[in-house]
DNA sequence: AAGTGACG
DNA sequence: GGCT
């Protein structure tokens, strides 16, 4: 298929380069299915707030779906086969949530994307993460798919080093944001969520992350 | 420090 | 950049 999009999926809007090996995908994804299946997978594991490893309440709840999960408490941060709170495993990864973060990986040049981890940030009004790395992985090759559903918010992504001048990305409902190879390990972080009301998700932003945690091979969604 | 926030 |  020939189109001045070459290697976007048809009926794609474009796909903005932001730095070496961060890209930005307005509207994506379609937010239908994702907010039905994402109100199911938090039925069974509902969003929490975690502590840090030294004792402070992360101000965005989280959950996961997925092979596993990640979470934070006072033994540090990991990926863990079971909800803690349940003791349950975590939901399955929805294949709607699955097909479209594969099709976003791949149309920023990840052919092979198989995340076997979604973690679920819930954002209130107020509610921002400050710069971290995304470094609990095994798999460092295949890169991170963030999904934005409901109010919009501003990403911000740094670099290698934690301090510096940041590049911002404002993100909306059905926007996707994919950072991998020379990016993959560099600082990002969210700003505060501004008061707003979403037809969907009233005063709340939701973000979903693809990982690959543990599959260090590929896996057919 | 996947924290918050005052200050410049 | 300091503080907790």
């Amino acid at each position: 298929m020939s189109s001045p999009n070459g290697d976007l999926l048809e009926g794609f809007s474009e796909r903005v380069d932001v730095m070496p090996g961060v890209w930005f995908l307005p509207r994506f994804a379609e937010p239908e299915s994702l907010n039905s299946d994402l109100a199911d997978v938090v039925a069974r594991a509902p969003v929490r707030q975690m502590k840090t490893p030294r004792g402070f309440l992360m101000g965005v709840a989280m959950s996961n779906c997925g092979q596993c999960g990640w979470v934070s408490d006072r033994r540090g941060y990991r990926y863990a086969e079971h909800d803690p709170d349940s003791g349950e495993p975590w939901p399955e990864m929805p294949r709607s949530f699955s097909l479209v973060a594969l099709a976003a990986a791949k149309a920023c040049g990840f052919d092979a994307f198989a995340p076997d981890v979604c973690l679920i940030n819930r954002y209130a009004v107020g509610k921002g993460m400050g710069a971290h790395q995304d470094r609990d992985e095994q798999d460092l090759e295949q890169p991170i798919v963030s999904i934005s559903l409901g109010l919009p918010a501003r990403f911000f992504m740094v670099g290698p080093e934690r301090r510096g001048r940041s590049i911002p990305i404002d993100v909306a409902d059905g926007d996707v944001v994919v950072f991998g190879g020379p990016a993959r390990l560099h600082y990002h972080g969210v700003r505060p969520l501004k008061p707003g009301d979403h037809a969907v998700h009233g005063a709340s932003r939701w973000n979903l992350t693809f990982r690959c945690a543990r599959s260090l091979q590929p896996v057919a969604p």
